[in-house]
RNA sequence: GCGGGUGUGGCGGAACGGUAGACGCGGCGGACUCAAAAUCCGCUUCUGGCAACAGAGUGCCGGUUCGAAACCGGCCACCCGCACCA
């Protein structure tokens, strides 16, 4: 047999292909999603993380959209409504990171970006529904988010106070943690400082106890981010507890403290509190020494993990507390820098033979160290702790009245008594803290109020929306571009007309992506939502993204929507009812010995699995599995790869290396294989006339059509629950089946027309080809065929295998009817002669028989 | 530091507590070709054995079970998040 007619040809043009059916789409609009689902078919609202326009997409994009459109296409042909739309998280600082190094202002910039991604994702084939995409820097998507803000104020939910920031002294501008470099300015390399600026914030805490419980509700999230945003939202029950200062100091008699183990009061030895918390600046006015560890405290950096990874330090500011249980004793006030000023109240009592951190820091300072909780079995006369603490539960000893306690009764007896004597009362702390939105940036929504020196803070009326960003700014000072505008924010005051000033903070980009995904079903309302749309179409029935967002944008996210219900804006009090996390896409990177990184395309593989530089020769060192990143130099170009591969070969790739939640290594031997296989498929149906077998008998049609309808339930079940790459296993199964079967030609043009229909929401434009090759000027589009449903009498298999294991270890396969009784195939295995030679001739004791499975002798 | 996760051949991975390694990548051998590419066929966890087969084996140590990659306890390594990166 030959490869076939000579003038077909022996390649599939996936270029001309690809345009071909993509224009074909949109000509049937397949792909738009009605403002209102119409009740025809169910609703499904499939939604991927949208992205950041920093210029080109990359494999991050392509994994996430490639994941968010196999459900989108596999939803739509098992007969749901479909909405997937896609949009641009538009502001942010690499924009003005950008006006700053090139000159090019930022919404220019924003703008060129998004064209140029829009063309990358169109090559990509998503069936997306683009007469609804929006950047968050349109002015008539900011300018709703604006409205929503002035919701927030009537309803409550925003508040000004002070907080702390990075703060660049040469550069003059607040910085991002991420800009701070080893307690240094990126740009500057100037020492950062810490300064406290007033700021708006979200009331997000006044929604904790609801977030938290609604976890419960989302049974379609991974457990982990759950588990995730429990930890985070940290609801955990104590107490107050109000320390009387054994002086007086400036006019304050107390300080307040949060406690998880009221219980423990009795092994106290000292109290600590915050660098910012009052009683330390007290210190600080009182003793320079107290004011250099403050300042000391304060270069630290404002992150949580750079000040609990920093050495535990402390300060002993000479102030006394009383216990509030035992009479005539007092401990040391001091200012330590791992206490935050952010949770509970700045101030914490140390009890260090049950705090591991209390315990380091008693030790380091010399601090006494009293156990007063016994571990069960421990003998009270000789338990101690050395370097670690015990903060398990067991008995009170060494704490009079509550002697004899287990640690929960201890807790309430503990806090009875603090009542009792006024001296505090059990609390639900939280360890989520409001949301500070303020950013003293250009490139973000502009905060809708303004300030009068008469009025105070007056919020722009609604109908002076938006807020629009001035487009002459000046990004060669320093500082906010807003704020040293020559003209933008004086305006007059809207309630008394007197000269007042606008409000120069913006946005953080998070309040951005909180509401787009209800946006999205009403892009052009002139309201910020329309009821009758989002009700209809939210929540987002799955939600597809990375990990990293597991607790902001999604907390944030959740916070906004039960908002906007509680002003009446939309229904649903949650915006996710099923939410999948992908992996990072890696690839290794390679670094010369000078420190140099290199690109893939510098590099040659050594055969011992080593890197070389090509042009140099040098020996490289390889890392596995690292994030691609710009300053790794490890990225590849997903362009490059769609143009050279085409798309439906870089989303079969995608999909088949590994499962989509964990993280996957990008390789070029991958990315062939997937198109050998594409390649191989076009085959299968542009050669199918010519492959012979058309004298096959009907007999040899039926194992065909059971091996093509067993891969429709395969891939049905594998798609139900992500395993993407198990579906993909199972079509190259098929595919082996279809290319050894002598089944007649009607059979295999049957099961490849079926094969390719399987293979439509991974690979849509292949399979639109081999669709029209199968079915030539029919015209009927794949994309708009309903899911095929396996047939339950082709299911059925006629025999089975049984392992045969003596005590547990395989010693024999029996290959049986599948009506077999269990009397025979226990004969059957027992007469086996491996099996025999296992048994050695000892009794069998016990039959154990799984059945379809396994067959184990005990001996 | 705190919180969360992951760990299976040379590589990516598959496996309702029931035949570990499906499927693919890579490699080796062969066919076709003047040759190459493309394509096709075979082998490919490790050790011993011509083979039949036997032993070992799912990060490490221990446990539960007739049977553990999976369940439990204790470790190790790596990854993600930590509130102004998006």
């Amino acid at each position: 047999m030959t490869d076939g007619p000579s003038d077909s040809p022996a390649r599939y043009d996936f270029v001309a292909a690809e345009l071909r059916w993509q224009r074909a789409w949109s000509d049937a609009s397949l792909f738009s999603a009605p403002d209102v689902p119409d009740g025809s078919k169910p609703k499904y609202y499939v939604l991927e993380m949208f992205p950041y326009p920093s210029g080109k997409i990359h494999m991050g994009h392509v994994r996430n959209y490639t994941l968010g459109d196999v459900v989108a296409r596999y939803k739509r042909a098992r007969g749901h409504q479909v909405m997937h739309p896609m949009g641009w998280d538009a502001f942010g600082l690499p924009a003005e990171n950008a006006a700053r190094e090139r000159g090019t202002h930022p919404a220019a910039w924003t703008y060129a970006n998004i064209a140029n991604m829009r063309a990358e994702l169109k090559s990509m084939g998503l069936s997306l529904d683009w007469s609804r995409e929006f950047a968050t820097c349109d002015p008539e998507y900011y300018g709703q988010q604006q409205a929503l803000f002035l919701d927030f104020l009537g309803a409550g939910l925003v508040e000004r106070r002070k907080s702390w920031v990075n703060w660049d002294p040469v550069d003059g501008t607040v910085l991002a943690n991420e800009q701070v470099i080893d307690g240094k300015g990126w740009r500057s390399g100037a020492p950062v400082e810490k300064r406290e600026l007033s700021q708006w914030f979200l009331a997000i805490t006044k929604y904790a106890p609801q977030l938290l419980e609604a976890l419960n509700t989302l049974d379609r999230w991974p457990e982990r981010v759950r588990t995730m945003q429990a930890n985070w939202i940290g609801r955990s029950e104590g107490a107050r507890v109000r320390f009387a200062l054994a002086e007086p100091v400036d006019g304050t008699a107390e300080v307040e403290v949060f406690t998880t183990r009221p219980d423990t009061l009795y092994g106290m030895s000292f109290l600590a509190v915050a660098a910012e918390h009052p009683l330390a600046a007290a210190a600080g006015a009182r003793d320079p020494k107290a004011a250099e560890f403050i300042a000391e405290c304060r270069s630290q950096g404002t992150s949580e993990a750079a000040i609990e990874q920093a050495e535990k330090k402390g300060f002993d500011t000479g102030f006394r507390v009383k216990h509030p249980f035992i009479p005539g004793a007092t401990f040391p006030v001091w200012i330590a820098n791992f206490v935050l000023m952010e949770y509970g109240t700045g101030a914490l009592f140390g009890c260090p033979a049950h705090d591991q951190r209390d315990i380091d820091f008693a030790r380091k300072y010399g601090l006494p160290v009293m156990p007063v909780v016994l571990p069960p079995g421990e003998d009270p006369a000789t338990f101690d702790v050395g370097k670690t603490a015990y903060t398990g539960d067991g008995t009170l000893f060494h704490s009079e009245f509550l002697d004899g306690l287990g640690t929960e009764a201890g807790k309430r007896a503990a806090i009875d008594a603090l009542e009792a004597k006024g001296v505090g009362q059990g609390v639900v702390n939280w360890r989520l803290r409001d949301w500070g939105v303020s950013r003293q940036r250009y490139w973000g929504c502009p905060i809708p109020v303004i300030h009068c020196d008469d009025c105070g803070i007056v919020p722009v009326p609604k109908d002076q929306l938006p807020v629009r960003l001035p487009e002459d700014v000046d990004f060669a000072r320093p500082g906010n571009p807003l704020d040293h505008h020559p003209t933008w924010k004086h305006v007059d005051c809207p309630s008394c007309g007197k000269p007042g000033r606008r409000e120069t903070d913006t946005f953080d980009t998070f309040v951005d992506s909180s509401w787009y995904f209800a946006r999205f079903t009403a892009p052009r309302a002139e309201t910020p939502l329309v009821a009758a749309a989002a009700n209809g179409w939210l929540p987002v029935d799955q939600y597809i993204g990375g990990i990293e967002h597991a607790i902001l944008h999604l907390l944030y996210s959740r916070f906004f929507t039960r908002a906007l219900a509680g002003m009446g804006h939309l229904d649903t009090p949650e915006p996710f009812a099923g939410l999948f996390t992908q992996g990072m896409v890696q690839h290794a990177s390679y670094k010369a010995p000078d420190g140099r990184w290199l690109a893939p395309d510098e590099v040659e593989a050594t055969p011992d699995g080593g890197a070389v530089e090509r042009a140099t020769g040098i020996a490289l060192t390889v890392s596995r599995n690292d994030k691609m990143s710009k300053s790794k130099r490890n990225t590849i170009d997903p362009g490059g790869i769609i143009s050279r591969y085409g798309a439906d070969t870089a989303r079969w790739f995608i999909l088949a290396d590994n499962p989509p939640d964990r993280d996957m290594e990008w390789s070029e031997a991958g990315v062939s294989g997937a198109h050998r296989f594409v390649q191989r498929l076009w085959r299968l149906a542009a050669t199918l006339e010519s492959r012979g077998g058309a004298q096959g008998s009907e007999g040899e049609a039926r194992p065909l059509m059971q091996a093509v309808h067993r891969t429709i339930a395969a891939v049905t079940a594998a798609l139900d629950s992500f395993a993407f790459n198990v579906a993909v296993a199972r079509l190259h199964e098929l595919a082996n089946a279809i290319e050894s079967s002598p089944a007649p030609l009607e059979a295999r043009r049957e099961a490849v027309g079926l094969m390719a229909r399987l293979v439509a929401p991974m690979m849509p434009h292949l399979a639109e080809e081999i669709w029209s090759i199968l079915h030539p000027g029919e015209g009927t589009l794949v994309a708009g065929m309903p899911w095929p449903e396996a047939d339950p009498a082709l299911l059925m298999a006629e025999s089975m295998t049984i392992a045969v294991q003596v005590l547990g270890k395989l010693r024999a396969t029996l290959s049986v009817p599948v009506g077999i009784a269990e009397a025979e195939l226990m004969a059957l295995a027992e007469a086996e002669e491996n099996v025999q030679r296992a048994i050695a001739g000892k009794p069998i004791r016990k039959r154990i028989h799984v059945p379809g499975r396994v067959v184990n002798f005990v001996v």
